[in-house]
DNA sequence: GCTAGACAACACAGATCGGTATCTTCACCT
DNA sequence: AGGTGAAGATACCGATCTGTGTTGTCTAGC
């Protein structure tokens, strides 16, 4: 794993979303399973298992998730679900690892696209959030949502919410720096907060428009952190 | 009730945090349930129930609060709960208007106190929030929550949850305009960002420092938009 | 060809879910 | 005194929940 943007590498590739009813030989992922976010995994029982629960967590909750309805969407056996993580709490924490994974993942591929300054890159952050929030099936941030769902003292969940948001908090300090900033740490935590924030608007409005809102905060902080 | 701030008038008061096992006498509210924003209402069984299920809803989930455990810490029958409120459904929408009320109420109030300038009162906005991040009990916004929870084609909460933002943006618009900022409708959209984004990262993190960024970047905008 | 392991299929357990029906109690009003 | 309505108590319904146990089937490796 790269330990700055902390990728396990899945292969990117294009998903397709499906209904519950049917199991479906290829999974996707639930951050923006439509065409944006998608990364295509061997086909093996606990890979399915990981993309039903994916889908089914993000779109019903995961606690008004059951085990039978996520075995039968990934057309395996619940014995199976129990084999490979336990119980529901460790499927739910493996899905979300796996989600922070993928998330990073295709984040990072997109952000190496971009020829750009620190500067630039960024600010380029809220396009690619842009991109996110236009999905169809865009739900929200599952961490944020997991975050609202289950108590404040739920620490497992909670070390894992954090370390996703760290990965990313990371790369965000190491481009301040590059680019000067008079407080790297405070732009982080504005970052964060421009980022939880337009990920929330756009989940409540339906309007992927607060992606350009944030963006354009931060470029007002950064031009008045220097 | 108020047009603008859209309170229905609960008398303010302080109430007390109690665990799930025994009834409470006098009930709080969701949102802030210590010191902060917390609201002293008749003692009727409606209000018992209607509290017993905000704090439950908010600690626990939603979907993963049962009507018993509601009746049981309300003290009240299980059939007075659907007398009053139907099903679980009614009593979830009667909770979220109620904490959408008593959250508008006494964040008017407070900044009824502030003798201040449109801007002043736009940036005392978020001296306020901190102040409810600061709250013990402070465990996010109930319908920041309630979205991600619930899946985004429930009309009827998506309703509520609005109708709700709309009251805050409606008091935003008009400092706004009072103001003579040069686009009052984005400044609108840029303070619900840094109002979600900020109540998102004092839950996620526990520090309610994340109230005074935004503050810091709303000044920021406020100073370039005129 | 045999064996070991992975997995599907199915039944089942005990608990809890949302919701209803019945009956009793009690305060209040005329 | 008698009536009325609100609410508590309780038992119950069918469905679903998480989780387990058993059995059959298929496949890969030796």
């Amino acid at each position: 794993m790269d330990s700055v943007t902390g990728i396990e590498a899945p292969q990117l590739g294009v998903g397709e979303a499906r209904d519950d009813a049917a199991p479906m030989p290829v999974e996707t992922l639930c951050l923006g399973a439509g065409t944006v976010c998608s990364a295509r995994y061997a086909d093996t029982t606990s890979e399915r298992l990981l993309a039903a629960a994916s889908w089914l967590f993000c779109h019903a909750g995961f606690q008004a998730t059951g085990v039978d309805a996520i075995a039968r969407r990934a057309g395996t056996a619940k014995t199976s679900l129990y084999k490979h993580f336990g119980n529901k709490d460790g499927l739910i924490e493996a899905v979300l690892e796996r989600e922070g994974a993928a998330w990073r993942s295709w984040f990072f591929t997109e952000m190496g696209k971009t020829n750009a300054t620190a500067e630039g890159r960024l600010l380029a952050m809220f396009d690619i959030l842009e991109c996110w929030f236009s999905d169809p099936h865009f739900f929200g941030c599952p961490f944020i949502n997991a975050a609202g769902e289950f108590d404040i003292d739920n620490s497992r969940l909670r070390t894992i919410i954090r370390a996703h948001k760290s990965h990313l908090n990371g790369w965000v300090a190491a481009q301040a720096e590059i680019l000067g900033v008079k407080d790297p740490r405070l732009t982080v935590e504005y970052f964060t907060l421009l980022m939880d924030g337009a990920i929330v608007a756009a989940q409540i409005s339906g309007n992927p428009e607060y992606a350009r809102h944030a963006k354009a905060m931060a470029a007002l902080h950064l031009k008045d952190s220097r």
